[in-house]
Order: C-alpha cells, then structure tokens, then sequence
RNA sequence: GGCCAGGUAGCUCAGUUGGUAGAGCAGCGGACUGAAAAUCCGCGUGUCGACGGUUCGAUUCCGCCCCUGGCCA
C-alpha cells in the first residue's frame, strides 16, 4: 500500500472542524473520513451535529450514517472499514482527511488496537447476561482481580476488562503489551483549540440551534420506532437530555441549558485526550481565527511536509 | 408604613446550643486499546447582606440599617 500519511484534524466538539475541513477543499482534493462514533447512526442528524446535506455535496464524507440507532458500532469496526474508505479516496487521487472528536476512533486508525482474538459469542452473551446482574463496585473489583493492570473505570470498563480476561484466558493490560496492531495511517495531526469562554459561547448557541431545527422532534422520531431509552444511538450528548424531556423527566426550559453543560463537561474530556494522547506531530491552531486563514496554514504545512 | 419568612460557594440549599462552615449541581484538573458524545478518578472555589454592641472570640446572641418574597394596610 502507498503513502499512508493523512492530515487529522482533532478538537474539542462544536469548535469548527468541519468548517476548516471545507475550507481546505479550496486547496487540496480532499475527502474527508469522519472519526466520531455518534454521527454513524442514521436519523440522528441534528442530535450529532452532522454536517449537512451541502456540506457533504462539497467535500464527501465517508463514516456517516452506517448503523441504526438501536445497533452498537466499535473502534475497531471503524478501522476496518475506514481502510476501504481511504483506499477508496486514493483511487480518485484524493487526500482523505480524519476529522473527528472520537479519540478512540482516531487511536485505532493511528496506532491500531490490540488482535482481538475471535470470542465465543455463546459464551460472550452468556457471561455478559451474568455481569448485568452485578453490582459496579462489584465488577470493579473483580475486574481488578483477574486483571492486575486494570486501568480503572466503572462497569463499562470493568465488563470490558472481565470479558477480554474470562474469555481469552489473558487480561486486557497483557494483550496490550503482547499483541499491539498496527496503524493504517501516519497521523498529521491538527489541533484545533479555543479559549475556554469561546468555546462555551459557540456550544451554547449550538444547543439553543439543536432545538431550534428539531431536535425533540428528531429524537421523537427515533423513539417511536421502539428503541429502548438506552439505545446505543439514543445515549449521546443532547439527545440524551432530549429523551429526558421526552419521558417527562425534564422541564422544557432546563434543556438548552443541560445540553450545553453536558457538552462542555464532553469538551474538555475531548480536549484531555487530544491534550495527552496523541503521538507524533501535533500543529496546534487557534480555531477562533478566520477558517480561510486556518485552511491556507495548513495546506502550506502539509505540502511542505509532504517534500 | 406594620407584621412574618429569608439573605451562607457561580446556582439550590444544609449547618454552627458562640471556637471563621459543607452537600448536590455547575466549575477546574486527570485517566482512557472494539459501547468512547461512553465509563471513571481527584479538587471547595466563601467579607456566612452592611454597620455597631456584648464577648477572650460573633457567620451564630442583641441593636440598627439595606435587600428579596409573602401577608396586612
């Protein structure tokens, strides 16, 4: 396989990725490959802040709109199947773009996630039936227990950690010194940040935005297709507040205002991530400046490096 | 104008029989290998409305004033 450099550009949530990935049509072929685990889910448009139908007829995206809401998607499905993606872009000669929030999705393209061996789903269904049942400390500690490198978390963790280690007969931490994969592209990494305040100002108007094209509406919609209030597609920022109201457990007023919480509280885990786990080069940009002046920096960047 | 209730963290409130105060939410920092917009861990940020008085010591008791809400005029 050729040349597996590609620019990604990472941020925090409602900082204006998108918006430079289109300004960068202006100078490179691009297309660009959408690493962000709740924009997969079909339906769920103004809930996730997909781009628009207009934006996607100017640059295409892949990694949009693949599963239903009531299905799960993984980090390590959204490797695989952004291979096809990429190899796909280069046919046509273009430069695919990674532009995303999910840094798990991004990690697993990058630097690739331990070789899951193949799991009995009978036994999987069975054990995963069994830890539903428990208590969190419970499996936390159980978790810590047949796995001493437990790196900590809740029950989603731990269920994870108990799952790798009763099923495969090694613990999660051994498979990820023994069995690293490898990466599928040589990440270029663009950081966009924005002071704290700026960056709570544009989540704000973007709730106030959310609810003003429809998103009760939308999440009635999905709702009334008879997924569960725990759907995988139904727990994201926004939409989960959306439910809230929905069941009635929410007043109206208090959305907006939830929605904009939640989203910063996700921001700045966003911004941690980007922060402390990207390995290689990192360009960090100041995303409160014109997108066309942002664009044009990092076409030069990117042409430079590429000779 | 009179009476009553209240003024404590950014918000909603608890509390101190007098020894300068603590919860939830918000906020801030951190972790992170197939659910990751998930799942977790850590941190209290304060003229206790103002001014006087009593007291070794007042956020707490007393006086006066200011503010908010309610009732009566």
């Amino acid at each position: 396989m050729g040349d597996t450099r590609a620019p990604v550009i990472v941020g925090p949530t409602a900082i204006g990725k998108t918006a430079v990935a289109l300004a960068l049509a202006a100078h490179l072929p691009v297309e660009v490959i959408s690493a962000d685990s709740r924009q997969i889910y079909r339906r769920l448009d103004v809930g996730t802040a997909k781009p628009t139908r207009r934006e996607r007829q100017r640059v295409t995206h892949h990694g949009l709109d693949l599963v239903d809401p009531g299905e799960r998607y993984s980090a390590g499905r959204f490797a695989r199947e952004a291979v096809g993606w990429i190899g796909e872009v280069r046919v046509r000669e273009h430069l695919p773009i990674v532009v995303g929030g999910t840094g798990l999705y991004i990690r697993a393209l990058a630097e690739g996630l331990f070789v899951e061996p193949r799991l009995d789903p009978e036994r999987r269904r069975a054990l995963e039936h069994w830890v539903g049942g428990l208590a969190a400390p419970d499996l936390v500690r159980w978790a810590g227990r047949l796995d001493p490198g437990f790196a900590g978390g809740g029950r989603q963790r731990a269920t994870r950690a108990i799952e790798i280690a009763l099923l495969t007969g090694r613990p999660l931490s051994g498979w990820h010194v023994r069995a690293r994969g490898s990466g599928v592209v040589t990440p270029w990494y663009v950081r966009l940040t924005a002071p704290r305040p700026v960056l709570a100002q544009r989540i704000r108007v973007r709730a106030e935005e959310m609810l003003r094209r429809g998103l009760i509406e939308e999440v009635a919609a999905v709702l009334s297709e008879g997924h569960p209030s725990d759907a995988p597609g139904l727990t994201g920022v926004g939409i989960r507040e959306a439910v809230d109201y929905l069941h009635g457990r929410r007043p109206k007023e208090s959305v907006a205002e939830a929605i904009a919480a939640s989203t910063r509280q996700y921001a700045k885990r966003q911004e941690t991530w980007f922060q402390h786990q990207l390995r290689g080069s990192v360009l960090t940009l100041d995303a409160s400046r014109p997108v066309d002046e942002l664009a044009g920096e990092i076409a030069v960047a990117w042409k430079f490096g590429l000779s």
